[in-house]
DNA sequence: CGACCCCTCT
């Protein structure tokens, strides 16, 4: 690596000295950013990249989640008289300063009060002791924004902002004397409103979802900042019996979707749930924090509440990923944790004490796993046997890299916005610059002892070796299209552009980004490079990202070429990209070419030939395929068939296999789960249905995700419309699915208005629906006969399809309008299908309307199915016009339309009997 | 060096 660094920056006059990161495009920057997985990462980042501070600003409007644990500023001085630094540093890691900033030095007579979105605060009293002063810095630049003194003289209970100083619409708020003061940055004045008579003290402000939302004690309430400022009192009830709910100090953090009430003191969390009148606390298991970590400030010292912070995927910076733990700081010393939910068997020290008590890294389950998974140099063995010195730590700051959870996410102004302030009274100090134009290499900042055993370099910004860049290539692959230009750019300028790896890499991400002929013209660049791996990497890119044609193009010269050996991946390839076509005699053609290049087949290529078959439809042949295959059959294998014989409609298989399966002793993951339910759901075996579900229980998995959503959806579809109400009360996490099976389960038993209610419920939690949500919420209405309504959610949908439209049209036939149903056909702007002309004449025939179904069915002459036939008669039987009645079945007769036996399941004492009708033109 | 399979909503 250094090597290839050397030779480039030694070479003169021909290229600019390479930077880091430094020479790549803002948008780049970004895409790089969500990939930095360790505070060395963000070291190198920071010392190569000028723009770095630009570049996490806008950043952090788009990332989801929390980049890093949270990072601390310490304040040291060399001696008494040199200036007072800030250091940015990860606790974990004290050792390494990750940048450096000189604060104000108007600081010097004002409190530290609290963090917030990487600005520290500090108050002060005006010299006439009748205001109180604040100052709020931005803890990478030193820039300062002081708000007008604010007309109080007293202690501040709690102050935060509600967004990052650069975003529309940021406030300030402060809750002192019983009062709450808030300061639109950039306003001249204060706005201020009295707090509720019984409350005591504000200890938290925290956006969720467009609200702001502040906590007292128990209590929670929602603050508006316009049209005057005011707080609201918010009814929230608890999910669990608790007479007096003793929670001692709990604290709100925001978790993705979820807004929750901590309560460390009795190591319990609580979800708010929105969508039950009036709001609940819902207590939280364990499973649904297990990918949250979080972090408390150390109190013991602090008067003011100072909120905890959650971070994501504890994993990713070396936190231990399989429970759920919260991490104290405490000064000059690293994280340390303990396990939330067995916090009730710690209880030997008295409860409200634990929230202080400071838990050695000695007391870790699992001291191995944490090491193990610390992600560079610095273990905490080392740390532990060689304490270092840690200069005096005055203030803590614990939100950096954090977002703004969804408050006025709309209304943000650009990155980097100047501030919209006048010049505050204290003289405003910038240091460094934030971000310079011209390309600077900061010097890198080694505090004690700098960079352990030098692994750390901070040439190691951007990869400059095939393998780093390759890594980076993939990860962009998946979101980043985009990049692709810059990155091959980028590729070139370091002469690696030629490498397989990478230009396999670069096809990819322009095939991420739909430009196929740019990644053609690389394939047919590098005739040379012709070798199994690359040749198969170009398949599955090209399926990956859409082209499946063209995958199985690429497949096929590949199979042809002598001089490439095609193996069992390539194959498993192929039948992927075949099986997504859905094209029978491509299928066919794939398997032909790989048997007669008599490639030894792995399990994973067996399974995706299985696979193949039976999404091309010929589920016989899946069958054979999978009985025949000569190794040994994983759970996949398993999964697959079932899946097949499913969706071949032929469910008593499918739920057979799952029977084989246990017979052969596979164990069931969550997707045999998923395939099982799903075939008890179409069959309508409720009490099958019911035995997964207990099994499942007994097998450790839980009813949630994509599992649970097969759950509730068989529960949903086999009429148990209490217990999927179980379910979906029980998940932690809802997503479209979970709410569409839901809404329709409602629907379709009856409860419409419950489905409608669920629906709101579902907005207000924020989920987006789809088609097939819109579908359900029809039906409600449908078959809760609200018309109005039905009417008013199909014009509010942007593209109704057919399916809505016939939705609509049953609804209004059902009501009785048949002219509205015939219009609406007329008028919509999707082609009729036989359905809808169904549900019309259907509708004929309840009304009696005899003339409007003789007009449909001389429409619908051409293609009328039997049914269509049997309403026509139907509707002249029920008008007494009997004669009529059998000239249409005559007809039918004459035509040969057949009618399909119609077939009716139903699941008593656990077997499926099916009831078959006699068809409709035996009927003389 | 790398590249591969199954699973929820009408």
């Amino acid at each position: 690596m250094e090597n290839t660094c050397k030779r480039i920056s030694n070479t003169p006059n021909s290229m600019p000295v390479l930077q880091g990161w430094a020479d790549l495009p803002d948008d780049l920057l970004q895409c790089v950013l969500a990939l930095l997985s360790s505070p060395s990462d963000l070291a190198a980042f920071i010392a190569t990249c000028p723009n770095w501070h630009a570049a996490f600003r806008s950043a952090k409007s788009t990332l989801r989640t929390t980049l890093f644990r949270p990072l601390a500023i310490r304040s040291c001085a060399s001696s008494g008289d040199d200036p007072v630094v800030w250091e940015l540093f990860d606790p974990a890691k004290p050792t390494i300063c990750i940048h450096r900033v000189t604060p104000p030095d108007f600081l010097a007579g004002m409190d530290y009060e609290c963090c917030s979105y990487g600005h520290a605060i500090f108050s002060g009293n005006a010299p006439s002791l009748k205001d109180t002063t604040f100052a709020i810095v931005d803890v990478f630049t030193g820039t300062s924004v002081s708000p007008p003194p604010c007309p109080f003289f007293t202690f501040v209970n709690s102050c935060a902002l509600t967004a990052p100083l650069d975003y529309h619409n940021s406030h300030f708020l402060v809750e002192a004397k019983h009062s709450l003061f808030a300061w639109r940055v950039g306003s001249d004045h204060w706005s201020q409103c009295s707090c509720p008579p019984n409350s005591k003290a504000l200890e938290q402000f925290v956006p969720f979802k467009g609200q702001l939302y502040a906590l007292e004690y128990q209590q929670l309430y929602t603050v508006k900042l316009e049209p005057q400022l005011s707080l609201e009192e918010v009814q929230v009830v608890w999910s669990v019996e608790m007479s007096e709910p003793d929670l001692c100090e709990p604290s709100l953090v925001v978790c993705d979707d979820m807004l929750i009430l901590l309560a460390a003191s009795i190591g319990e969390a609580f979800r708010l749930d929105l969508s039950s009148q009036p709001a609940m606390w819902v207590k939280m298991e364990e499973e649904e924090l297990k990918e949250w970590a979080f972090f408390f400030d150390e109190k013991r010292e602090a008067f003011r509440p100072r909120p905890p912070l959650s971070c994501k995927n504890p994993q990713r910076w070396g936190g231990i990923g399989y429970d759920s733990y919260s991490w104290f700081f405490q000064r000059e010393k690293a994280f340390s944790g303990f396990q939330l939910f067995q916090f009730a068997e710690n209880m030997h020290v008295q409860r409200h004490m634990l929230l202080y008590s400071w838990i050695h890294e000695d007391d870790f389950d699992g001291p191995e796993a944490f090491q193990d998974q610390m992600d560079d140099e610095v273990s905490y063995a080392a740390h532990k046997s060689q304490p270092v010195s840690v200069p005096t730590c005055q203030y803590l700051c614990f939100d950096f890299l954090t977002h703004p959870n969804s408050f006025s996410p709309h209304h943000r102004a650009p990155a980097m916005a100047p501030y919209p302030l006048p010049p505050p009274s204290p003289p405003q100090q910038q240091l460094p610059p934030a971000s310079s134009s011209k390309p600077r290499r900061p010097p890198p900042h080694r505090s004690h002892g700098g960079y352990k055993n030098g692994t750390v370099s901070v040439d190691s910004g951007a990869p400059h070796d095939a393998r780093g860049l390759r890594a980076l290539i993939k990860a962009l692959a998946a979101e980043h299209g985009e990049a692709a230009p810059a990155v091959h750019a980028h590729a070139a300028k370091l002469g690696l552009d030629g490498r397989r790896a990478v230009r396999d890499g670069l096809v990819e991400l322009y095939l991420a980004r739909g430009e196929l002929a740019s990644a053609r013209a690389l394939v047919d660049g590098f005739p040379a490079g012709r070798d199994v791996v690359s040749c198969t990497a170009m398949v599955t890119g090209h399926a990956r990202h859409g082209f499946l044609d063209e995958a199985v193009v690429l497949f096929f010269a590949m199979a042809d070429d002598r001089g490439v050996a095609i193996d069992a991946v390539a194959a498993a390839a192929a039948f992927s990209a075949c099986a997504q076509i859905g094209d029978l005699a491509l299928g066919r053609e794939a398997h032909r070419r790989v048997a007669e290049r008599k490639v030894a087949m792995d399990v994973v290529a067996w399974n995706a030939l299985v696979d193949m078959y039976a999404k091309c439809g010929d589920a016989a042949a899946a069958h054979r395929w999978f009985r025949r295959m000569p190794v040994k059959k994983n759970v996949v294998s398993w999964n697959t068939m079932m899946s097949a014989f499913a969706r071949a409609g032929e469910l008593e298989e499918a739920l057979a296999l799952f029977q084989e399966m246990q017979a052969a002793a596979v164990r069931p993951d969550d997707a045999t789960f998923v395939a099982a339910l799903g075939a008890c759901a179409q069959l309508g075996a409720l009490d099958t249905g019911r035995w997964l579900h207990a099994y499942m229980g007994r097998m450790g998995h839980s009813a949630d995700g994509v599992v649970g959503n097969a759950l509730l959806d068989m529960y949903a579809k086999c009429g148990a419309v209490d217990q999927a109400t179980e379910v979906f009360d029980g998940m932690a996490r809802r997503d479209v699915y979970t709410y569409t099976s839901m809404i329709l389960g409602l629907a379709m038993h009856g409860r419409g208005e419950d489905a409608l209610s669920l629906f709101a419920g579902m907005q207000r939690a924020g989920v987006t629906p789809n088609e097939v949500t819109l579908l359900g919420v029809l039906t409600a209405c449908c078959h809760a006969g609200l018309v109005e309504e039905g009417l008013q959610q199909l014009n509010a949908m942007p593209e109704p399809r057919i399916e809505h439209y016939g939705c609509v049209v049953d609804m209004l036939g059902r009501a009785g309008r048949l002219d509205e149903a015939e219009e609406l056909i007329a008028a919509m702007p999707v082609h009729s299908d036989a359905l809808i002309w169904s549900s019309l004449l259907a509708a004929c025939r309840a009304h009696g309307d005899v003339e409007r179904a003789e007009r449909v069915m001389r429409r619908r002459v051409a293609d009328a199915d039997a049914g269509d036939y049997v309403l026509m008669s139907n509707t002249y039987a029920s008008n007494g016009r009997h004669g009529e009645a059998v000239k249409v079945r005559g007809q039918m007769r004459r035509n040969e339309i057949d009618k399909v036996p119609g077939c009716s399941l139903i699941e008593i004492d656990g077997v499926v009997h099916e009831f078959k009708a006699i068809p409709a033109n035996s009927i003389r």
